[in-house]
DNA sequence: CGCATTTCCTGGTAGC
DNA sequence: TGCTACCAGGAAATGC
């Protein structure tokens, strides 16, 4: 194969392309939301589709990064597309992530049988920061995004601002089951196509209908009806029921209409308060 | 080291 | 219509 520098300035998100020269794929590999590709040579081809990155065999108009020329007894050309320029495509020698840190550090694959509750609840013993912030780390676990990270803790019932060590050791088995649960609903709906993503066969992805606080502020709970919220954790948009995701805990009936009311004129909770 | 904040990047769109 | 301002977010870089 050989592998081309397009529309790309130089730097550590297109690195070393020339080094692909000549090599052959040995395998297709992801961690989280890394693809690795293993090289002859003890090389590896790292691929990131950031938000907007897809491999196509059609040359695009707009935004083709890389060109990868297959040499094998058929020819192929592959592109990489990517609009916005988050994602990466570089080759390292394997193993070597000095450029990519988070692969240094990523968690466990969220459907893997290593990702039990014992693992994420020692992992969130270690950080204080929120938890919302944390599960976009791939620090506890590989591959929650911002979408996944705000529906896991709406299922889970917990707020996104609860520091990482503070969530009560009970919901810690929801927040795993939560994780798994949507990111296979998600999988099964070809993922969440909110604008750009497309599936690799160009086609939307349907979870999006099936979201339940991201993306609804204002909408009414599906679990209880009090309006979704949305502030910023960690500079991303956050979506949370102030009502189900209490800092504390939660009611322990479903709430009548009545309770409702009352609620609504309740104190405000620590992480409101310090607003 | 931990944690918070800022940066990268383009296209779509709200508002005037 | 044309302009500016802002928003979307995965991961790295930067600041403290």
């Amino acid at each position: 194969m050989t592998a081309e520098r397009l529309e790309a300035p130089p730097g550590p998100k297109y690195a070393n392309l020339e080094w692909a020269q000549g090599r052959c794929i040995e395998a297709v590999e992801r961690r989280g939301k890394f693809l690795i590709l293993p090289l002859d040579h003890g090389l590896e081809l790292i691929i990131h589709l950031g938000m907007t990155g897809i491999i196509t065999a059609e040359k695009p108009e707009r935004h083709a990064r890389v060109r990868l020329l297959l040499t094998g007894s058929e020819p192929r050309q592959l592109y990489f597309r990517d609009t916005r320029r988050f994602g990466r495509f570089l080759v390292v020698p394997a193993g070597d992530y000095r450029t990519l840190p988070t692969l240094h550090s990523i968690g466990p694959e969220p459907l893997s049988e290593a990702f039990t509750e014992a693992h994420l609840h020692r992992a969130l013993q270690r950080s204080s920061t929120p938890i919302k912030t944390y599960l976009l780390s791939q620090r506890p676990v590989a591959g929650v995004g911002n979408i996944y990270a705000d529906e896991a803790l709406w299922s889970s019932k917990i707020h996104p601002l609860t520091p990482a060590k503070e969530v009560p050791e009970r919901k810690v088995g929801a927040l795993r089951d939560a994780i798994r649960r949507v990111l296979r609903a998600s999988i099964e709906a070809q993922g969440t196509t909110l604008n750009d993503y497309r599936t690799v066969n160009g086609e939307v992805g349907a979870y999006l209908s099936e979201l339940n606080a991201y993306g609804h502020e204002g909408d009414p709970c599906p679990a209880c009806g009090a309006p979704i919220s949305r502030r910023v954790v960690g500079g991303r948009s956050t979506f949370y029921c102030p009502d189900c995701q209490r800092p504390d805990d939660p009611p322990r009936h479903r709430p009548t209409s009545l309770s409702r009311r009352s609620r609504s004129a309740r104190k405000p909770t620590r992480f409101e308060s310090s607003r």
